[in-house]
DNA sequence: TAAAAAAGTAACGATAGCGAAACAAAAGAC
DNA sequence: GTCTTTTGTTTCGCTATCGTTACTTTTTTA
């Protein structure tokens, strides 16, 4: 099993998580929760547009955890609310440059300790 | 370039984050911040013992910060702390049942997200 | 166009977490 | 045997987040 993807024991797994994110808050990122992290990685890198509803859904969690995440999220300008004009009931969550900054070097840390890691 | 070790790219490596938090979102694990996160996987997989001042190293944070993410976790069940006979001063962090429960599942998660990923 | 539904937020009372400083307990130095 | 250092916790005032309920605004339905 898993030929067709990533090869990853479940013990390197936890171990290569273990770097990243110890690596994380040495470096005094913000400590983010795993929900916020989960739907900053959710606005980033699935297809927009992405609403309120739609990540509550996502997370399963409710439409005001949501809000209180973007409330914090926004706050650090990670990332940004904007007003559906064809419908303005709706908010749509968009990427902020200081956001793709965020994640481009997380996204680093996790291959540096990849790669770093030793082979089976 | 990484050869030796587990080839990740950074895309890769954010998609591989998201897939796994996201699914650990949805099934209502405690919502952990990335400092409790950091404290728990290096009291599991890096060798003993831990104490406070230690782990306070590694992380590189305070030891009330320590302090508090200790109250939490093992209020949680997912680590114990120890005093240290040989130094009363000193408490050591113990795993329990529960934390390494939790923590296979999660790498269980991980490495299942791996392995339904894409290959390049 | 009035009523119902949908989207998102605000308000509520509560707990949890923050950094900084002060603290108690134990061990070491002299 | 006192003084100092080390270890970890407690306390302080404060901000953040929690889940639930109530609400505003906008759109859709009838």
């Amino acid at each position: 099993m898993g030929t067709m993807g990533l090869e990853l024991t479940a013990v390197k797994a936890l171990d290569l998580w273990r770097l990243s994110i110890t690596e994380s808050v040495r470096r005094e990122s913000p400590d983010l929760s795993a929900r916020q992290m989960a739907l900053l990685l959710t606005v980033y890198l699935t297809p927009p547009p992405h609403t309120v509803r739609g990540l509550a859904e996502i997370l399963a969690v409710s439409k005001p955890a949501v809000t209180r995440a973007l409330d914090r999220l926004s706050e650090l300008e990670l990332l940004r609310r904007k007003i559906d004009e064809t419908d303005r009931r709706s908010v749509l969550i968009q990427r902020t440059v200081k956001g793709s900054v965020f994640l481009r070097e997380f996204g680093e840390i996790i291959s540096a300790a990849a790669s770093g890691m030793e082979a089976d």
